[in-house]
DNA sequence: GGTTTCAAGTTCCAAATGGAACTAATAATG
DNA sequence: CATTATTAGTTCCATTTGGAACTTGAAACC
C-alpha cells in the first residue's frame, strides 16, 4: 500500500522537477487527473454529479473570491443581481427557488443590496407578505461588470469541447432542468 | 412591467390552486422553469456553467444537510472520507487539489476525522512536512453509509436522461476533466 | 554549508452561513 | 366568520468558513 502512494507521488514530482519542461504547477495538474480518474472510474460512485460539482466549484470559487474583494458582493448578492437583471420584478422567494438557496441567506443579501442602493424593494399590492424587487441602474451596471467574468470563465472551462459538443451539453442540461420536478424542492 | 410579474405569478398560483391536479408543491415547480428558462435563454449568460452549478447545488445541498444532522459530518469531512475510500493513502494537499477546496478547511476536516478515529494520520518518511492519511474501518463503514445517498440522488436527478444520454454526459464530463489544466489551479 | 525561496499544514480570527424560531399576512376549513 | 394551516420574509445565534499570517521542513542557489 505504501507502493501505491509512492509511485503516484513520484509521477507527480518527476514532472514537477522539470522532465515535461512545463512551467508553473505542472505537478499539480498531473496529480489532479491521477487522482480524479480512478475516483470517477470506481463503481458505486455518483460520477456525473460529482464531476458537475467539481466543475461548479472551480467555476464559481475563484470568481466569487475576486468579486468579493473587488466589489464587496457576496455569493447570494450576486445571485440576486443576476436574477433581477433578467426579470423586471421578482420576489425573494423566486430567487430562492431558482437558485436553490435558503431564504434567510437571500433575505440578508437583499438587505445589503438595498442598503447599497443597487435594488429597489416595494410591497406587492396584491399580497402584503410579498416583496417586489427590481434592479436600480447602479445594480445593472455592477451586474454587467461581473457578468463578463462568468462568461469568460465558462468559455475557458468549456474550451476543450467542440461547438457541437457544447450544443450537446446544452441540450442535456436543458433536459435535466426540464425534469426538475423530482429534485428542485426548496430545502 | 407590473404586467410581466402579474402574469407569471398568476400562472404559478393557478396550478397551485388545483387545476393541474398535482399534489405537493406543483406551483413551485412551474415557477422554477418559468424563471429558469428565460434566464438561460438570455444572450451573454454562462448558461452551461450556471446550470451545472444549479444542479450541483440541488444535488449536494439536501444531502449535506441530512448527513450533517445524522452523522455529524461536514462537507469537507465527507469529501475527505470519499477520497480516502478510493485510495490507500493520500496527503491533505491531494484532497485540496482534487476537490478544489482551501487547505485550511481540509486541515480542519482531517483533525475532526482523526479525533473521531475515522482516519489515521502519520508522517511521510520521505518528507516530514507531509501527512499520509488513510481510512480506518469505522471510516469505511461511515463512508459506505453515505455513499448510497449520493448514488441514489444522482440516479433520481439524472432519471430523465436515457442511458445513451447518460453516456454522452459521461463522455463530455470526461473530456472536460481531462482538459482541467486551464482551470483547476488551487485558489 | 549558509541563505533564500518555496511547499505542507496549522492557527487565528473576522466574516459568512443556515437552521430554527419568529412575525405578519393570506388561504383553507368547518 | 372564527379557527387553523400555510406562506413570505426576518431575526437570532451557534456554527462553519476561508483569507492571511505563521511554523516547520525541504529544495534551490550561490
Amino acid at each position: 500500500m505504501a507502493a501505491t502512494k509512492r509511485s503516484s507521488r513520484q509521477t507527480a514530482s518527476k514532472s514537477k522537477s522539470g522532465t515535461t519542461g512545463q512551467p508553473g504547477n505542472a505537478g499539480n495538474e498531473d496529480r489532479f487527473l491521477e487522482l480524479l480518474v480512478p475516483l470517477m472510474s470506481s463503481p458505486g460512485v455518483a460520477k456525473n454529479a460529482y464531476r458537475m460539482s467539481i466543475f461548479a466549484n472551480f467555476f464559481n470559487g475563484p470568481i466569487y473570491a475576486v468579486i468579493q474583494k473587488r466589489f464587496r458582493l457576496l455569493r447570494d448578492e450576486l445571485n440576486t443581481l443576476f436574477c433581477l437583471a433578467h426579470f423586471e420584478e421578482l420576489s425573494p422567494r423566486d430567487i430562492c427557488l431558482v437558485m436553490g438557496r435558503p431564504k434567510n441567506s437571500v433575505s440578508r443579501a437583499i438587505s445589503r443590496l438595498q442598503e447599497r442602493d443597487l435594488i429597489e424593494v416595494r410591497d406587492d399590492p396584491n399580497d402584503a407578505r410579498v416583496d417586489i424587487l427590481s434592479l436600480k441602474p447602479a445594480g445593472h451596471d455592477l451586474y454587467e461588470e461581473t457578468r463578463r467574468m462568468f462568461v469568460d470563465r465558462e468559455t475557458q472551462m468549456l474550451s476543450s469541447l467542440t461547438n457541437r459538443e457544447k450544443d450537446t451539453l446544452d441540450r442535456l442540461l436543458t433536459k435535466l432542468m426540464n425534469a426538475h420536478e423530482s429534485w428542485s424542492d426548496l430545502y
